[in-house]
DNA sequence: GGTATATGTAGATTTCCGTCTACATGTTGA
DNA sequence: TCAACATGTAGACGGAAATCTACATATACC
């Protein structure tokens, strides 16, 4: 238990468990930089912090049924300022979400290749 | 369009769109409802706020590697006070992330069976 | 029954993040 | 070149959510 900073009262409790129950919580250290270390676990976040916004999860789900979508659609769909719109698809494409093309004026956001998150 | 709230400057850009790069957005208020009224947009979404926090992101990754935890493991493993932990736990229960179980004292979590989110 | 213990709930506080306005940058066409 | 237009960036503001302390409820044991 070095590794977690837990007090005595916690470390009594877990203590007791194991009496208890039979639990063995000497893994447990292991198990949480297990998880916590993978290189994934920052990017899962990511990716989970960028989708989980109700404007965003509307996004995706549309471009999940349409090819393209122009900034100015989604502005149209979310019915937000154009400012909030590049907010929103900034947040998307740093979490490799959504991938951008800028023709002229004119920026189109498509899904990403390797979205592999289920979509409404 | 009549279905979505633009204002006049919006409707006359996407106009512009239109004649500029050809595409069509008379499907766009079809969209934006299809995707938003799917039955699963809602439960997309919740399950997708109950896992974009790091601390509960953690542990569903630990569960995933181990079957079950108790309350007072979570505890260790997060570094915070059981109230907090009862709060991240409710919120991954109702978004139906996790199952409780009971024993005397003891709270136990495991994932629930339906899991599809991809987990690190 | 009373006490100790584990955990759920409520409310206050702190932290985080969506949204706007204003400004900045890039593209187009006259 | 300049003006119009599309969209990116910065900072302020307000609301949502994480976190704590205190209280409440349930379980176990003497």
């Amino acid at each position: 238990m070095a590794d977690l900073d837990i007090d005595q009262a916690l470390e009594r409790r877990l203590e007791t468990l194991d009496e208890d129950v039979g639990t063995c919580c000497e893994d447990l250290p292991r198990l949480v930089e297990d998880a916590r270390s993978s290189s994934s676990f920052t990017e899962h976040l990511e990716r989970y912090r960028a989708i989980a916004d109700e404007k965003r999860l509307l996004v995706l789900a549309m471009l999940a049924r349409s090819k393209t979508l122009c900034a100015c659609e989604v502005q149209a769909a979310l019915g937000v300022t154009h400012a909030t719109v590049s907010h929103h698809m900034g947040t998307l494409r740093a979490a490799g979400l959504v991938e951008s093309e800028k023709r002229g004026k004119w920026v189109f956001y498509r899904l990403s290749d390797d979205v592999n998150l289920p979509l409404p």
